[in-house]
RNA sequence: GGGCCGUUAGCUCAGUAGGUUAGAGCACCUGCCUUUUAAGCAGGGGGUCCUGGGUUCGAGUCCCAGACGGCUCACCA
């Protein structure tokens, strides 16, 4: 059957079968078919009707056109069932050659797994009770020329599903229903939002600096103006100066890009959702938050109790709150009993050696900071030279971050890295920020926005000095938000939520890859 | 970028100590079968064992280099 040996033996099988086809007179790609129903449609329709309800509709009750992508075949002679999909669900149909218009029998015999038909008949249910479609007549709509993954295994081949996502999405339920989840949620908080006044907006994606977070950026370039751009790596900026020109209440939900490496937790593409309150502070947009998440939830999944991995996540409101100083407190035993038994196991016993005993005043003490830092696993404490609030977020990161399975929110950030943040009310070093943890991930950050354009102005001169110390992800000034901030913002609470590990958690997906439909991969050579 | 692991038929996977013509299930092809459903029965075809070197009488198997991917560490959200 096939000739050419360069062709694979199926794919020339079904090259020869669409030849056959369009020999019986057939388009092969037809234009048009005009359908009654979708499978789904069908099922929806019928499938709450037993054989003798159906039965007892009047004819033209029962007669539809359906079309849908053939996903199983069991031939049986001279009758043939076929499985027809919509992509979510599907219907059987039931051929039957002397009950075919004439000339399509033909057809079905040229048929292959993965071709779309359309299909004209009536529904009933065969003997096993299954719903089915009798065929009275079926068209050909377009030929699948390659063959299907395993029909029992479908495709297990991780790099595969991520490069060829269309074949994944055919023949994997489960990786239909993540997306299925994650547009859900995103319509979920579109609805919630703007129910609560809040006004959705696009800013801008390519900018001339790319501020509003911590980490390096793509570079592009525009020719007619000859300008260097930076795709956005976070809106914030933006979105400020849109509470500046009177919209107290606004979000985006869109794609933020940063320059830094690839992990289960990372795509150099990445939905965010950020939301701007005025008039509020950073408790309310915890409180927000909560409510937002847990409601998600209960609408999308039924219940705020999320299966993850072996263990069950709770979105139930209220969530922890925790300052940074006190969660690595709590964690530090805990963390290193952990690697302490990780290094018998591994090595042999240890003797434990002196160990800094980690307090709260020893964690308000630049020398020793570094000596806890170190003994947390920190590498190369030098780097963060004589900043005390960096040194504490690295600690909490090597201590408690792995830790935070239920939803956690840390709060009193160090100043020194939050920039864009208030400070607390009689405490300059602290500011008024928080982090939301959930399954050891971060998945939001707010705070209370600075607002006061001077002290804005001096914490961009900070963060400008950092990066002439070598710190590249420190924030470049913006002479234009500092602008805008002199027009006078009111008080205002701002978060962005990370979208795609939200849908993570809510499909118990342990790889940001498993919802990018198609996540950044390197080009296949040849 | 570092470490560990993987890559065999269209798909999912076996492949013993390095030893003839590299196997299985599904898919594919031929035949039978008019209510089956992972349909069934009988027969058949299909391989750059990721790529390139090397060791060896002999390599899917051992060694080296590379490609791509997964996990993980580092950085970040």
């Amino acid at each position: 059957m096939a000739e050419d040996p360069d062709v694979p033996e199926q794919i020339a099988n079904r090259r020869d079968a669409r030849t056959r086809i369009a020999a019986l007179g057939r388009p092969i790609y037809p234009n048009r078919w005009d359908p009654t129903h979708l499978v789904s449609g069908v099922v929806a329709r019928f499938s709450t009707l037993d054989a003798a309800a159906l039965e007892a509709l009047p004819e033209a009750e029962r007669l539809l056109r359906v079309p849908g992508r053939i996903l199983a075949i069991r031939k049986m002679g001279k009758a043939v069932f076929l499985d027809l999909s919509d992509g979510a669900l599907r219907v059987q149909i039931y051929v039957k050659k002397d009950a075919l218009r004439p000339g399509d029998w033909e057809l079905v015999e040229q048929l292959d797994l993965g071709d779309h038909v359309g299909v004209a008949g009536s529904t009933f249910r065969t003997r096993t009770g299954e719903l089915s479609v009798k065929a009275a007549s079926i068209d050909f709509l377009a030929k699948a020329l390659r063959p299907l993954p395993d029909k029992w295994h479908g495709l297990t081949d991780v790099e595969r599903k991520y490069r060829q996502r269309y074949v994944d999405l055919i023949v994997s339920p489960e990786t239909r229903r993540t997306f299925e989840i994650r547009a859900k949620i995103v319509a979920f908080i579109r609805n919630f939002f703007d129910g609560r006044g809040f006004v959705e907006v696009e800013t801008p994606m390519m900018q001339t600096l790319a501020g509003g977070a911590a980490a390096r950026p793509f570079r592009t370039h525009h020719n007619a103006l000859d300008l260097d751009l930076f795709l956005r790596i976070a809106p914030e900026l933006y979105l400020k100066r849109l509470v500046v020109g009177g919209f107290p209440k606004v979000y985006e939900i869109n794609r933020n890009f940063r320059n830094e490496g690839i992990s289960t937790q990372h795509n150099p593409e990445f939905t965010m959702l950020e939301f701007y309150t005025a008039y509020a502070d950073a408790r309310d947009q915890m409180a927000l938050t909560e409510e937002l998440f847990a409601a998600a939830a209960l609408e999308i999944l039924g219940t705020t109790e999320l299966p993850w991995g072996d263990e069950t996540i709770s979105l139930k409101a209220p969530f922890k709150r925790i300052s940074m100083v006190d969660a690595i407190l709590e964690n530090i035993s805990v963390s290193e009993e952990e690697s302490e038994k990780e290094k018998i196991s591994a090595n042999g016993p240890t003797q434990r050696g002196g160990r800094t005993s980690v307090t709260r005043e020893a964690l308000g003490d630049l020398h020793l900071l570094r000596k806890i830092a170190a003994e947390a696993g920190v590498e190369s404490v030098e780097r963060f030279g004589d900043s005390k609030g960096k040194l504490l977020a690295e600690i909490f990161g090597a201590v408690a971050e792995r830790r935070l399975l239920q939803p956690t929110y840390i709060i009193d950030y160090p100043a020194e890295i939050s920039p864009l943040s208030k400070t607390k009310p009689g405490d300059p070093s602290t500011a008024d920020r928080f982090e939301l943890f959930i399954g050891r991930m971060e998945v939001a950050n707010g705070f209370s926005e600075l607002n006061d354009p001077d002290e804005q102005a001096e914490k961009f001169r900070a963060q400008v000095a950092e990066r002439g110390k070598g710190d590249d992800e420190a924030m470049l000034y913006d002479e234009d938000y500092v602008e805008a901030l002199a027009y006078g913002m009111p008080p205002t609470a701002g978060e962005g939520v990370g979208i795609d590990r939200l849908a993570m958690l809510f499909t118990n997906s342990h790889s940001i890859r498993d919802v990018i439909l198609f996540p950044l991969m390197r080009p296949k050579k040849d």
